[in-house]
Formats: structure tokens, C-alpha cells, sequence
DNA sequence: CGTTCCCTTGAAATATTTCAATTATAGTGG
DNA sequence: CCACTATAATTGAAATATTTCAAGGGAACG
């Protein structure tokens, strides 16, 4: 079930390479309106029979930024194959990663309010993106209701995801974040076809930490406590989810419940299986 | 300056109160096109001259929802007067805050998606509304494309705003994001014409942590230390800021300094004033 | 004028971070 | 192809920020 993960995974993370921002070399593949669509999971509707419409796609590589901070808008991309972070950078350059990318996300939508993109977006693997330029976007909406509403509907997906994300972060435990984080990637490998069960995490601790409002220690600590209680099996970037029900369920290791296991385990009285739990 | 801050405020914030969600009476008022864009910060265009089409207001009190997760969405609302907050509710009934709506903020836009709205709007204080059903929107957008701009822009502010708040919640220390948080409600206040120096909360300690990620408590600690420090004066729900200039620069108390100055404060070597702060 | 909700403050508990050292992993160039 | 270097991941122990629990006082509302 599993198609191949091992793709290149290089991703230096160069920090300022604003320089290597944009169009890498003219890509080789273009889409019509009906990829499009299918692509992001719209029913085309009558727009699908447009064929005057095609897009232009690029090919980026890990590291390369597909548009950054501040450059003017006129363009939204769509995810066609690859793996991506957008991120914002406070005034040390700090990065904060705000979401994963891949397949079928509509990216750059943030640049629409101030005709600037407002965050960046990093390839971490090598992607293949589809260019849609906004105005032919719109000039669509106009022809198409669909289309109109399809545009709308995805900003507003994303409004949704942003909120769940501050939930999240407003109230989960660094255990229940993670969980939820893995739970999450899991669906979306699975709505991609690929295996939920088993994938490889493209991006580093350092990223999942900035993303889920924690430091890089504590996410793999988390995940090496979830590998030791038998939740998940974990070996770098490979992960196994071996009790999703437990991850998706998880909110935090309940503090009374803790305590008493920790006392179990300093008195000796409960199975080894469990000391892992408490340790 | 400050306008008269002193209306009802009771909020009785009951949890349960879905019943009376929607519409309290048919409003009086009603506001036309170019009035909506004005409310908005819109540029108004030939849109303006449009006069078949008015908005009516509806008037909601405080504790009443605006419109309740899960409802059916058909309308986006624009708040002409007083203050709310948007919350999500988790199984267990609690509470997540992502917002404080205030003059000229849109809301529902998170319903779009789902044909269902996926947060509440509660009424802090008395409030006055405008309904603007999405469908005669959506028909605007068609005949006027500055409307189209309009709304687009709109949906992408809240998502920038939404990315600030992650931003925010993930790297912030709390006095951090107390201080912003008052700023930026200094900075609304200001826009709206009013005293920015000088504000009564609308909200409780509650909301606020639940807002900021954090408890009531620490929301309340915090405040009093930047009262303590000089940074603001507060009395319960009326602050006073004193200098914005630090609130709008706090990361956090430098870890270093701080235990230099608690040093100092036990070895009594620096000014009583200096001692609030490491206190 | 009592009841309820809200705010403040302290002290102890605890989750998470920070600092630091070690091991693994991937990409680079001889 | 291998060693080399830089980046990534793991883990421990100590430091610290924030929460939790608890209690008292205050403001608002009916």
C-alpha cells in the first residue's frame, strides 16, 4: 500500500535564501481547468469543459521557497506532488511554522488582503506546483458560480483549520498536541492514498515543535514516550501507528491517574509493561 | 476623548443557551451598500450607488449568540456597535476563544465551508448587527468587482489574523502576549475613535486566558505585575496604559536579568522600584 | 440586600523548557 | 567509496514558567 517514501529528503533549511525564492525553471506540465478542480476536490461543473485554461506548473527542490514575506501577490498555488511548510519570521528571523502543505492544498491565499504574501512557503521535498494566477482566478468566479464558490469554500477550509489549529494550542497538553499532530498527518496520507498506518515525517522535530507550540526536545521526547507505552513505533523520521484509537482520544495522562502509577512503579506493585507509562 | 464605557455589561455568559440563540426582535434600522462598505473600510466604488439593496440590523444583548456552531449558514454579519466574542466548543461544553469582534469586524465567514457555521458569536455588551445574507454578497461580487475584492480581502485579513494568533500562542511567553494583547486592543480602540490610552475590558480573565492560552489566573498575575511595574494601572475591567511603547516591545523578562535582579532584590542592592519587577 | 459571578493573591504541584552531552543521519568532496 | 562535516535526533538533569488548588474580597444583578 505504501508507495515509496524514499524520496530525497534533503531540506538544508537555509535560512535566508530569499535569494532562491521563486520559479526554479519553466515546468514541462500544464493543467487544465478540470485537473484543477480534481485536484482539489471541487466538482468542476461546467467550468470543466473550459479548455482554453491551462495552468503552467514548476518543479521545485527541498529548501527552495515558492514565494516569500512581502513579495506581491498575484498568484495562488496548488500543491500537486511534494511536501511544503508555510512559516512566519518574526524580526530575528525566527521561523514560525503555521502548516504542512501537500497534495491538493491551495497556498498563498493569505496575500490577498494586502497584495503581499504574508508568510512563505518551503519545499521540503521535491514538489511539483501548479501556478494560478489570481486574476484569472477571479475572472473565472465571474463565468463559473462554481468556481466562485470553490474559492471561497477553500479559504474558508483554511480559516477552519487555522481555528482548530488555536484551539489546539490554547488548550491541549504538549502529549495531546503531538498525538493529534500524528493523527492528523495519518488522515491526510490516507486521503492521499497512501498508507495512515505507516509514513515518513517530512519535516524535522524543529519544525513540528514550532508548529505545535513546543521545543524540539519535548516533541521527541513525547514521541519516544508514545514508542515505549506501544502507541506508535518510531525510528527517525519513520513512524508506525500502532494504537491510533488511543492517539486520537488522548487529551493528557490524566495527573491523579500519573501519580498513582508512579507510585505503583516506585513501590514495584504494577506490570513492567506500564512502568514505561510512568517513567 | 473616551466615550462613555459605562453600559450594561452583564454577560451572564450562560453556557448552555442555544435556545435563544438567533434573533432577539427585527431591528429598526436598516443600512444600505455604501453604508456596509464604509463599515468595512471599503473603498465603495459605482457599488455605492446602488440603493435598492439595504441590510437589516438586528440587535442582540448581552449573552445572546449571533449564531451557534452547526447552524445552517446562510448570512455573514458585520458588527455596527458593541462587542462580542467567537468561541469554539469542545465535547465537554468548554470553551476556546479565538476572537473579540468589535465596530466593522465580519463574522460567519468560517461557515462558508461547511454550509454550517464552526464557531459561536456571543454578545459581550449590547450590540447592533447587520445581516448581509451571502447569496445577495455573492451577486454584488458579480456586478461589482471591487465587492468581490471586497469580501475576498476580508476572508484573507481574518486569516492573517488567525496566522498572528499562532504565531503568538506558539513562541510567546505569557507577559508577551498579555502585553500584545492589550496593545492590540489599544490599537482597535484607536481606529475606532477611541481613547487607546485609556479602555474598559469587555471581556473577562476568562476569556482573555482562554484567548491567550492560558488560566485566568496567570492573565490576572500577569496584569498586576505590569501594574505593579508601571507599565499600566488597572482596576478590574478599566486599564490604563502607561507605556505602550514597552507593552509593544515585551518578549519576555530577560531569564538572566531577571535572576540578577532577584539577586539584588535579596541582597536589598537596588531600588525599591526595581523590586516590583523581579518580584 | 443577598446571591452569583468575577477578580486577586498565595503556596504547592507540575509541565515544559533550557542547557548540555552523545549518537545518528545525510550530504560533500577528496 | 570513504571519511568528513554539518545538521538532526535522543536523552538526562536542572531550571523555570505556568497551572492547579484554595481562600477571600469585591462588584454586579435581580
Amino acid at each position: 500500500v505504501s508507495t515509496s517514501f524514499a524520496e530525497l529528503r534533503s531540506a538544508p533549511n537555509s535560512s535566508y535564501a530569499s535569494a532562491e525564492a521563486g520559479r526554479q525553471r519553466a515546468g514541462h506540465l500544464w493543467s487544465s481547468l478540470a485537473d484543477v478542480c480534481n485536484l482539489l476536490q471541487i466538482a468542476p461543473g461546467s467550468a470543466s469543459a473550459d479548455r482554453d485554461i491551462v495552468f503552467q506548473h514548476v518543479q521545485f527542490k527541498a529548501g527552495q521557497r515558492i514565494f516569500t514575506i512581502g513579495q506581491p501577490f498575484d498568484m495562488l498555488y496548488i500543491v500537486n506532488s511534494g511536501f511544503l511548510k508555510t512559516v512566519l519570521l518574526d524580526d530575528a528571523g525566527n521561523e514560525q511554522v503555521l502548516g504542512f502543505p501537500m497534495k491538493g492544498d491551495l497556498l498563498g491565499t493569505d496575500g490577498i488582503h494586502q497584495k503581499k504574501y504574508a508568510s512563505e512557503a518551503v519545499a521540503l521535498t521535491s514538489c511539483d506546483i501548479v501556478m494560478v494566477p489570481f486574476k484569472i482566478l477571479t475572472s473565472l468566479s465571474r463565468r463559473y458560480p462554481e468556481m466562485e464558490m470553490a474559492l471561497y469554500s477553500a479559504i474558508s477550509r483554511e480559516l477552519v483549520r487555522e481555528q482548530v489549529m488555536l484551539n489546539m494550542l490554547g488548550s491541549l497538553s504538549a502529549e495531546a498536541r503531538v498525538a493529534r499532530f500524528l493523527m492528523s498527518l495519518s488522515e491526510r496520507f490516507s486521503a492521499m492514498g497512501y498508507s495512515g498506518k505507516e509514513f515518513n515525517l517530512r519535516m524535522t522535530r524543529q519544525d513540528i515543535g514550532s508548529y505545535l507550540g513546543l521545543t524540539l526536545e519535548t516533541v521527541s521526547r513525547t514521541m519516544s514516550a508514545f514508542d515505549r507505552m506501544g502507541f506508535i513505533a518510531v525510528d527517525g523520521r519513520a513512524v508506525v501507528l500502532k494504537e491510533p484509537q488511543t492517539l486520537r482520544t488522548l487529551r493528557r495522562l490524566p495527573p491523579s491517574k500519573a501519580k498513582a502509577k508512579k507510585i505503583a512503579v516506585e513501590s514495584d506493585i504494577i506490570a513492567p509493561s506500564e512502568k514505561a507509562l510512568a517513567a
